[in-house]
DNA sequence: CTCGAACCTTGATCTAGATCAGCTGGGTTG
DNA sequence: CAACCCAGCTGATCTAGATCAAGGTTCGAG
């Protein structure tokens, strides 16, 4: 946390021993067990830029855009969606702390989709250019970027199955609730940060729908749902219902 | 096609001046245009391994083998697919000439779905260890690698919209009408080398509603499809009705 | 050649989930 | 404080596409 208060001046390395690197980035484990050295820093260092906060509303980057940089999600949540001609709003992904936006737009150089903020978001940036020029000096860098891109494709597919609502629905609390869980969250009460109607366009609903799904999983028990505010009371039973979705997860 | 009767010992790296390297593979490019020199080229010849043929219904991978290797198709058309604990089949996608398999195994050091030959299938195989070295001395191949999976992470997405069976239909004809043509293939007339079924299974549709579509539309004058044959007659009103479904494709 | 099996088509009916409509309650504005 | 707005909830109705049922066609095996 103090780093995030930290705003770095890009293109100016620390000199100091002590090294200062975003420990939520998903990157910082793969350089750092790389046997880095103090040149190997002074790269990561100047690639590295804190960004934000970006508050609620705000876009972080729109479809079109040239593609730069990844960021990695330090602190909030981050929705990516596009707009169709008629106006339907597709949901493609809500990004968590610890997790990394901007990686389907390498193939186009340019992003495909609108990045917004859905509360306070504070990022790691790191220019896609430079982050790929190490990746070739440190082979645990670039396994790291494979890894995260071969991830995305699978979480793509996730969505992609012929699945009922209930299915669906209980995948997406589960896999929140794993989300929060691996960064030291509680995995069985958080916050929606996300509208009911973000939800529905992310799961191809209608957000009656996703209000009546709720209400169900309440009922039989399995959740507690107020406002914003989710206890998951039976998460034995919501993975259950959602191992065909997340079958590979 | 003269090399893909040539079926190389792997690990035998030729000496001569003139070199045999895969034209269909996605990676020829990436490392002949490196400005390559001897000792490149012998490890690419190492690294590339061409197998099959595969016949109709034989297996490349399943499910949970462990991930040693992506593969490029060389002729044929390749299926991956999972089955749920319902029985279900959930299509993943389908693999021309060209295309590249495995990358989303990366990840898991698993393959997440089976694949299978739809016809008489040829491969190019990479030792995927062997490539990612590879890649770190060779930065347009890293690159191509990124590119690759950057774009599986957008296809992937394409199949998650919010679309009707009709948009879904006109863009799977669309796109496979242009990756035929990019293999420089008829974009107007080609065989369907999977089932109705499959294409159900792919589009999440039943696959009498597959026939039905393809009947509308062949009324509609906008095809002509005979067992599987299939010849496109108006692309542009397919692509219109594809577009959303395909904007960032 | 017949037989059988897989694939495909077409029609009739059913249903999960969309759409439409109205209501509620908390939060913000003036 | 009232007035309003927007997210969310719930009930009533509608519909795209699934499911069920019944042939038809192609093709390989015997």
């Amino acid at each position: 946390m103090s780093d995030a208060s930290r705003r770095p001046t890009p293109g100016i390395a620390d000199d100091g021993d002590e090294f200062h690197f975003c420990s939520t980035c998903a990157f910082s484990a793969a350089c750092l067990e790389s046997g880095y050295d103090k040149s190997l820093l002074r790269d990561l260092h100047v690639l590295v830029e804190h960004i934000g906060p970006f508050h609620e509303g705000e876009h972080i980057f729109r479809e079109g855009d040239p593609f730069t940089a990844i960021a990695a999600v330090r602190s909030g949540t981050v929705k990516t969606y596009v707009t169709d001609h008629e106006g339907r709003e597709h949901v493609q992904g809500f990004f968590l702390p610890g997790e990394v936006i901007g990686l389907n737009a390498i193939s186009q150089a340019r992003y495909p989709s609108n990045a917004v903020a859905l509360d306070s978001v504070m990022l790691c940036r790191f220019s896609f250019p430079n982050i790929a020029a190490l990746a070739t000096r440190v082979p645990g860098l670039q396994q790291q970027l494979f890894r995260l891109l071969s991830l995305d494709i699978g979480k793509a597919a996730l969505l992609s199955g012929n699945f009922s609502a209930d299915e669906r629905m209980a995948a997406f609390l589960a896999t929140l609730s794993r989300r929060y869980a691996a960064r030291g969250f509680s995995p069985n009460r958080f916050l929606l940060t996300m509208t009911r109607t973000d939800i529905a366009n992310y799961l191809r609903l209608a957000s009656e729908t996703v209000s009546r799904v709720f209400r169900r999983f309440q009922d039989d028990g399995m959740i507690h749902v107020e406002r914003r505010e989710i206890e998951l009371k039976d998460r034995k039973r919501l993975e259950k219902l959602a191992e065909d979705v997340l079958r590979n997860t």
